[in-house]
DNA sequence: CTAGGGTTAG
């Protein structure tokens, strides 16, 4: 039951006449209201006002709707705004309940009208809440700021520079908004949300005074917008600083690939003794993820202890770290970290399916997600079906993946995304089932873009079908005219079935455009001495010590009996048994090169070419299996613990790994 | 009654 303070109600409602002044007091013509039952009236109203925001659920809404029917007071505007403010609190849809008992209502005032189109707004129908400020317009009445506000929210949510730009005018028109603060930060945001940065800054620039969230509202477009010089210029500028502020500026490096500056600021904010929060932390952590380095990432989880933050209470920081040690190759602490969650969501379970999958377990992933669907009430996302048909993908299990992609559509109604006919196309392509990935593209409700012909077009060239990969190739050219990579893998295509022609052809083509192959499409790092991150692109030897590196490579290559030279640069074999014994070569002279330092910078070029050139069937594992033979080498020998960990960027060519 | 910063993929 609602509880209402009967004790200051009943005595009200003991008068008589009480229900009938009240019917009275809401009626068109007004008649002589005794003072005494004015103030009572009010005082109930006030009674249901604090009884309505204390429903806890929306059948709690509803008892209380009927209770203020039967008192007579459903005329309120003030009691049904705060009615129709709790309904669209509890995701109540504006339209069939909201809207009903507005229409009641014989003389809504402004916050009424207002409640209604916020409720609109809420449900994302920025139609109707136009409709409603009309109508609201048309009987005179004038908008309160929180109406121009809300409305400006709402443009820009749905992005709509035209209706924002109208409500603008509007807001001008009436005049008295223009040092409202609350409307002219919602224009600033309308304006950038609909991608008219000038805009939102010359109605910052003309602003009489700015506040906080007027300054940081314009830093994060700019962060948002890949314009760190224009955020960082705008940030020096801010005369005080708090804490969000400096958190916008942090996470914006982070969004534009810069973890280093992001850290940097990071500092700075410290030493500027600006407390530090979840969000903060968040945006920390991600830069660490980015650096890939162990080293940091002790570092952050020190960080987060200190600001007295536990992982294991924040689902954001929780699955922030699980992201962060799986990139930094700490697997283990990843899983600890989701182990030690309080609360698991989504998030917690995606990052962690994909940390398996990154790392080449299959089986966990699977098993986790599993986990996740019978034993929880977590439901999956898109991207938790993206880590799992990855983890298929990676595992060579295509029934598997064909099976959960099913399930994705079919028992939790997520229809697959481009990303996800990416995935099912690069797990069949893997297995050399070509024909079925080319039918699977056909078939997709979507356009197909690069990735998915890229996967195509990669494993035609592992499978060595020409015929698939000049289909995929003719849509990658149109697709991406200056993607180089393309041409090479037809050529390499062409190559495996012999015809020669062709390949000049191509090759030919490629001159003609004018294209010229770059280096460091894929990479791999190894943490320094003193922390520093080393990388190390394909194809580039630009290490101190890269020449002896070199020698060594070819030397073995030689011993494991292979052609070890194409091009200059060493190759390791382009099939299993070739990768079998070039890595077997390397395990007898393993003491040796720790003797002489090289061992990590060896790992890392196998590590490398494997990605590169390895059959792609074996490719992610083989990597994998790679470095972790490493560690354990590593662990062996005594290597210190910041050179054991060798980390791994994507790798573009041929579209694997 | 209104406003600014955040979590997962390759």
């Amino acid at each position: 039951m609602v509880s209402l303070s009967k004790k200051l109600i009943a005595p009200i409602l003991k008068s008589s006449s009480f229900i009938s002044t009240v019917a009275k007091f809401h009626d068109d013509h007004l008649p002589f209201i005794p003072f005494s039952h004015l103030q009572k009236i009010k005082h109930l109203e006030c009674q249901l006002v604090s009884t309505l925001e204390h429903c806890r659920s929306p059948a709690q809404i509803k008892q209380t709707h009927a209770y203020i029917i039967r008192k007579c007071l459903h005329q309120s505007s003030y009691i049904i705004a705060k009615l129709i403010r709790m309904l669209s609190k509890f995701n109540v849809s504006t339209k069939s309940y909201a809207a009903s008992v507005f229409s009641e209502v014989r003389h809504p005032n402004a916050f009424l009208y207002t409640a209604l189109i916020r409720g609109y707004l809420v449900d994302g129908m920025l139609k109707e809440s136009i409709l409603v400020y009309n109508s609201m317009r048309g009987r005179g009445l004038i908008p309160l700021s929180f109406t121009i506000a809300a409305l400006l929210k709402g443009s820009a949510s749905e992005s709509d520079a035209n209706f924002g730009r109208q409500i603008h005018g509007e807001s001008v028109k009436l005049g008295g908004f223009g040092a409202d603060l609350f409307v002219v930060n919602a224009l600033i945001d309308m304006y950038v949300k609909c991608g008219d940065l000038d805009c939102g800054r010359k109605v910052f620039d003309e602003m009489p005074e700015r506040d906080l969230i007027s300054w940081t509202t314009l830093i994060d477009a700019y962060a948002k917008a890949a314009e760190m010089d224009c955020a960082d210029e705008l940030f020096s500028a801010m005369p005080v600083k708090d804490m969000v502020a400096w958190t916008a500026m942090v996470t914006g490096f982070v969004q534009n690939a810069k973890p280093r500056e992001a850290l940097e600021c990071f500092e700075r904010m410290q030493s500027a003794g600006v407390q530090t929060d979840e969000v903060t932390l968040v945006g920390v952590i991600n830069a660490c993820a980015q650096l890939g380095a162990v080293k940091h990432a002790y570092w952050v989880r020190d960080v987060a202890v200190r600001c007295g933050f536990d992982p294991a209470h924040d689902a954001h920081v929780g699955s922030a770290l699980i992201d962060m040690y799986s990139k930094c190759g700490c697997l283990e602490e990843a899983y600890g970290v989701f182990n030690s969650l309080q609360r698991k969501n989504v998030y917690s379970y995606s990052s962690m399916i994909i940390g398996f999958a990154m790392h080449g377990r299959a089986t966990s992933a699977i098993e986790l997600f599993r986990e996740m669907t019978t034993t929880t009430d977590v439901k999956p996302n898109s991207v938790t079906f993206l880590g799992v048909l990855t983890a298929c993908s990676h595992g060579g299990m295509v029934e598997q993946g064909k099976l959960f992609f099913d399930e994705m559509k079919e028992k939790h109604g997520i229809s697959p995304s481009v990303d996800h006919y990416n995935t099912m196309v690069d797990m069949l392509g893997r297995r050399g089932r070509l024909k079925e990935a080319l039918s699977l593209i056909k078939a997709m409700p979507m356009e197909a873009n690069g990735g998915v012909w890229g996967a195509l077009l990669g494993a035609s060239r592992v499978h060595g079908d020409a015929s698939i990969a000049e289909e995929a190739a003719g849509h990658l050219f149109k697709l991406e005219p200056g993607n180089i990579g393309n041409y090479i893998l037809l050529c390499e295509a062409y190559a495996k079935a012999g015809r020669w022609e062709d390949v000049a052809r191509v090759r030919r083509e490629m001159r003609a455009k004018g294209l010229r192959k770059k280096a460091g499409v894929a990479c791999s790092w190894v943490e320094g001495e003193r922390g520093e991150v080393q990388v190390f692109y394909a194809g580039e030897w630009t290490h101190p010590r890269s020449g002896e590196v070199k020698g060594v490579l070819e030397e073995v290559a030689e011993r494991a009996g292979y052609e070890a030279r194409v091009g200059g640069v060493v190759v390791i074999g382009r099939d299993i048994l070739m990768e079998e014994k070039f890595i077997i070569c390397i395990k007898f002279r393993i003491k040796e090169f720790v003797k002489n330092g090289l061992l990590w910078l060896l790992c890392i070029h196998c590590i490398i070419h494997v990605c590169i050139h390895a059959h792609p069937c074996h490719t992610s594992t083989k990597a994998m299996t790679l470095r972790r033979w490493f560690h354990g080498v590593a662990i062996l020998v005594g290597l210190p613990a910041r050179e054991r960990h060798v980390g791994r960027k994507m790798c573009k060519i041929g579209g694997f790994i």
